[in-house]
RNA sequence: CGGGCUGUAGUAUACCGGUAGUACACGUGUUUUGGGAACACGUAGACUGGGUUCAAUUCCCAGCAGCCCGACCA
């Protein structure tokens, strides 16, 4: 089932109409994999160290790791709600945060008056549910949001992984009791694996145990293989379980059940964590809740995040080869990339013909329609670009009876007719 | 935030104390068309401020910005 990312007729893309180009050249003022590619590609542009925007490209592919994210937190029994930017400096300070959080960013206006860029959202979130949750009748209950967060990184590094400005998910779920809460988490760590795998890193991508949990002595994390991580981490393949090596030593692999030997290290990148919040941030706004017998208890809480531009730039890292990126089909920009070649109006009246064809069949297509271009400069740009389906069009498919069809990992393709081709991207998401 | 390096066209680069050259991209035209075509013509550039100098894009200083290493990263 293809999710429909835009109305109208943008299930396909002319790139003769496409306001963005490939660049031959890579950008001196990156070195991570990611960036080079999705900027070479016409993905993002860079504004400054750790800000990028989404281009078409770029933004096609946020919707779709969107989508994937909505559906499991949806499916998970969450609320979506989006909560703002600018948040004022008074719940801050009622956390103690305005002074703690370093990488906080304060902003004032010509009034004096100061708020924070939200680098997270418990000080909005919870004051928001102290207006409607007073009974142990409205919890559990879990909110989340996909939005923008600040955080003031002293140095942004490795493209789209360590960024100012970044997107991000970002969970909270409340609950009555310990156990509840246990649950609930328990079951977020089987919602993350299915997104990892959704976005086509399951493979990659481990449950970490690290510092910072406070009811089982560790937080997790989900951790993705790929040499630009700035983690190192320690697999077990057998239980598909990490160490993070900030908790690395004999007493936690005890206390796990690993052993030291059997563990493999790799770098890594944390795409996604959840966290024991206990009371943490309820008790400073006194978010409680009355139980059957009239008492009073303070609310707990959790919270659980995804990075998904991170996530974007993981994907890039973690499955592009040396000519360029490798989408996932589930989150690729399009399923199949169209291209005409040669300037014989016969290929282009036929090209046309496939587009519309496709298009009609509810497929996401991006078309090269570019005149008095090379074979070769098209291929290339098709490999940058990624796309995991290329359909070819030209005097030689056209003797041929059909369309030279190849994935982005093949080496060569086949011929196929229309009709094939269109059952088999039907049939592919 | 400490240390280092670097700022020349949209991108990538060259040379230079005295008129800034080239490639990609872009525009016009002709040829070409299965792995980043060719030719011709054209558009477009010295981060900001100060100093030295007859003269600074070039040398010096400061600021700003970018990158790298480190620290930091609920």
């Amino acid at each position: 089932m293809t999710k429909r990312l835009f109305s109208g007729n943008m299930e396909g893309m002319k790139q003769s109409k496409l306001f963005t180009k490939t660049k031959k050249e890579a950008p001196t003022d990156e070195v991570s994999n990611n960036a080079l590619f999705l900027i070479r590609g016409g993905f993002i542009h860079k504004e400054m160290a750790g800000v990028y925007s989404y281009l078409p490209f770029g933004l096609r592919v946020l919707k779709k790791i969107e989508n994937i994210i909505r559906e499991e937190m949806d499916k998970a029994g969450g609320q979506e709600i989006l909560m703002p930017s600018m948040q004022p400096k008074e719940n801050w300070e009622k956390t103690g945060r305005w002074e703690s959080m370093t990488d906080l960013y304060k902003v004032s206006d010509s009034s004096g008056r100061e708020v924070a860029l939200g680098p997270t959202h418990e000080e909005i979130v919870v004051p928001i549910l102290k207006n409607y949750i007073s009974s142990y009748k409205d919890l559990p209950l879990a909110l989340y949001q996909i939005q923008n967060k600040f955080r003031m990184e002293l140095r942004a590094k490795s493209g789209m992984l360590r960024g100012r400005e970044f997107i991000m998910k970002d969970m909270y779920s409340f609950h009555t009791t310990q156990e509840d809460f246990e649950n609930f988490y328990n079951k977020m760590k089987i919602v993350y694996k299915t997104i990892f795998e959704r976005a086509g890193i399951g493979h990659l991508t481990y449950l970490t145990f690290a510092s910072g949990g406070t009811f089982s002595k560790y937080s997790h994390e989900f951790q993705t293989i790929t040499s630009a991580g700035e983690d190192t981490i320690y697999i077990d393949e057998e239980s598909s379980i990490a160490v993070n090596k900030e908790v690395f030593n004999e007493e936690v692999l005890q206390s796990l059940g690993l052993k030291k030997e059997k563990l493999v290290e790799h770098k890594a990148i944390e795409v996604g964590n959840i966290f024991d919040l206990k009371t943490k941030y309820s008790e400073p706004f006194d978010l409680s809740y009355v139980d059957e017998k009239g008492e009073k208890h303070t609310i707990l809480m959790g919270c659980y995040g995804i990075g998904l531009s991170r996530l974007m730039g993981t994907v890039v890292e973690a499955l592009a080869d040396d000519k360029g990126i490798i989408w996932p089909e589930s989150i690729a920009p399009f399923q199949v990339h169209l291209l005409s070649l040669g300037n014989d109006d016969g290929v282009l009246a036929e090209s046309n013909n496939v587009y519309e064809k496709l298009l009609k069949n509810g497929i996401e297509v991006l078309f090269d329609d570019r005149v008095g271009l090379s074979a070769g400069e098209k291929f290339a740009d098709s490999d940058l670009i990624g796309i995991p389906y290329r359909a070819v069009i030209s005097l030689r498919s056209i003797k041929e009876n059909g369309i030279e069809l190849k994935k982005r990992t093949e080496e060569k393709g086949k011929v196929v007719s229309v009709d094939e081709l269109i059952k088999l991207l039907k049939s592919s998401i």
